[in-house]
DNA sequence: CTTTGTGAAAATGTTCACAGCC
DNA sequence: GGCTGTGAACATTTTCACAAAG
């Protein structure tokens, strides 16, 4: 059966739910508790669930800890990746920095720049490689998935290197939608920040809810 | 009429677009060209464009300068926004510099933190102040936009502060729901990175490519 | 010949309503 | 009473197909 891309984005949030309430004495949590947390209706969460088969008891709700333990199988089956950031400016040391992606068995293990001051610096256990020897050290180094933080106009050089190299999956910071797609069949995820500035500011001139 | 979300969502990719190929010779651009650029559908711009009137010229395309201008004052008729960050850690530090928030007439003017070490200091021309004296400083300066990028366990009291303010709409980095909505009925969006993460993991193992 | 605008059909996603279980 | 699982109804979104226009 094939799962709706639409479950697969609310599981996450399940999943980041059930982990943070999972080392507490509580051992159920309802449909309802869920989707408090998280923005979506009880009937929504109980049929993302049934998608992966019936561990919900009746009168009690899901186990926390087996729950978690599908979900994450289902979201993450490899629990580990090794990822690089390409890009080590300002939102590139965020990103090698940001606690969550560890938590959630991602990796950063190398950054890349063209920036010759840059290149041989750590951030944390991170090093910073020139972009010229990403491919080597990708393969060396087991990276699978990278994460674009450069500016705009390094477009063409970042595409040129990827096409050529393992990459498994990106996540993009670029506002420039990657050609890489169609010369290598590898997914892309687009993280637009301006596009989220720009609803909301349109939800608030509405005065509209939604997100 | 009400305008479809998809479609907010989607003309904030063609304005992306326009606003990139705009001081370029051409004048027109057709649907399918703004189509390869957004990784949507030809028909899909056309029915999206449609819903703001007629101004496609049959054989020709969209007149790219009159297209932004109309899409930029649906997406933010107000066109500047005085936006602040909660939080000077890292990723403060990054979306500060964030070159496209200003191009898109999102200016951030203040930072707030709780560390006293970091009162006072400014980051580019954004000062840093003590998140105690959010509500008044919002006020003065006339910020409408907060964008939260404090750790998770900084959650009870910034909502309480949000709460209290008059800040209109939030971007959320932190990986929980806010409780705000429920209290003030202001938009909230979230912009969750590990998801991302999650769901490439998962595009990549399945081998599937939709993002 | 190219490209828009748009009804109709198909696909996808959400909500309702309730039977069944603890 | 409290809660899950799920068909059926509803809503939204995308795709198809094609007439009309430059």
């Amino acid at each position: 059966m094939d799962i709706p891309f639409a479950t697969i984005e609310k599981i996450t949030k399940y999943l980041r739910c059930l982990k943070r309430i999972r080392n507490k004495k509580i051992k159920f949590v309802s449909s309802q508790t869920l989707a408090e947390h998280t923005n979506v209706t009880a009937e929504q969460v109980r049929k993302d669930l049934a998608y992966f088969g019936k561990f919900g008891r009746t009168g009690t709700g899901y186990n926390i800890e087996k729950l978690a333990k599908k979900l994450e199988k289902i979201l993450n089956p490899k629990l580990n990746w090794n990822v690089c950031i390409i890009g080590a400016g300002a939102l590139g040391h965020a990103l090698t920095n940001y606690p969550d992606f560890k938590k959630a068995g991602f990796n950063i293990i190398a950054l890349f720049d063209g920036d010759p001051k840059k290149i041989g610096n750590k951030i944390g256990t991170a090093k910073i490689y020139d972009v010229k020897k990403f491919s080597a050290i990708i393969e060396k180094k087991e990276i699978e998935i990278a994460i674009i933080a450069t500016p705009e106009n390094a477009k063409e050089e970042i595409e040129q290197i990827i096409a050529k190299s393992k990459i498994k999956g990106i996540i993009n910071f670029t506002p420039l939608t990657l050609d890489i797609k169609s010369k290598r069949k590898i997914p892309i995820i687009d993280v637009d920040l301006s596009q989220k500035m720009y609803i909301l500011s349109y939800l608030i001139t509405k005065g509209k809810r939604r997100q």
